[in-house]
DNA sequence: CATAATGGTTTCAATTCGCAACCGATCGGG
DNA sequence: CCCGATCGGTTGCGAATTGAAACCATTATG
């Protein structure tokens, strides 16, 4: 389908731009989501993302080439499933990130959608970027560095 | 181009799924980053991204449409320019974590990469989700609760 | 006035996507 | 053990999206 290997960036020295060259497809992420919630096999995935078989075997493949997911024997049978990876699993704060801008601008008030809640099923807190000294930041406080 | 306005959701109660629809795709969430440190043109956004006029194009329009980017007259001169709303600049803990996401996962040891810091030049500390108890939270000790 | 830059639009070829059909291997029930 | 269902894909094809390049009207600029 497409070549599985990404070794030219789109822009080498911003990690924003080579975290987008990864996940930043239509349907990556939302593979990833599903696997943070529990879907470990490709029928789970085709079903709850809704994704072309193909492109869901493309996807699942350049996630585990580039080490986000592990193909592994599940526990009972033969067989296969997806995990995540540490680094995989490592892209919790950008799902969440992503998911609290949506409750707050992609949802006309009133409307209901479903909510991330710890073990004792209480919601999670708004993520807030604070500096060291604990200012909050945001893009008028930050500015990106060149790499030396 | 395509259409502008999208109204019909990829998974409508899940607000993950929502903002992808917004801004999952190969190229918005650059031109946002690239909004957030200052580009304001159609040419600069060009120049930054490297992205196809046309598609860019497509883009810009479609971010304002969904109200993450505004079109103004620019200060001095009669030549427009693209802000981001207050919804765009709201993306930030998002382009955040991709950005701590990549240094840690798409770069060689010791390889170099831009950093974001803050006012005083220093960087800005990782982002790492906590429950209101102050207890860290990850994939394994959280869970989607469905809307009701 | 000539030239260049800006902010696009148009055209066209190449990729990518979605859909449906197909397929071999396995599972599960009778 | 046989039949049907399920799993995990693959294949083929038409439609949609993208990328590259050329073109164009409208300002700036020397």
């Amino acid at each position: 389908m497409s070549s599985i290997i990404n070794s030219d960036w789109t822009d080498p020295e911003c990690p924003v731009a080579r975290t987008l060259d990864l996940v930043g497809d239509r349907w990556s992420l939302l593979v990833v989501r599903d696997a943070m919630d529990g879907a470990r096999s490709f029928t789970e995935f085709q079903r709850r993302t809704g994704i072309a078989r193909n492109v869901l075997t493309d996807r699942l493949r350049k996630l585990t080439a580039h080490g986000l997911l592990a193909q592994r024997t599940a526990s009972s049978g033969r067989r296969q499933e997806y995990v995540l990876t540490e680094v995989g699993r490592d892209l919790f704060p950008v799902i969440l990130t992503l998911r609290q801008w949506g409750e707050r601008h992609a949802f006309a008030p009133g409307e209901t959608h479903s909510t991330l809640v710890d073990q004792h099923g209480t919601p999670v807190p708004e993520i807030a970027p604070a500096s060291a000294d604990g200012t909050l930041l945001d893009t008028d406080t930050t500015h990106v560095r060149k790499a030396p």
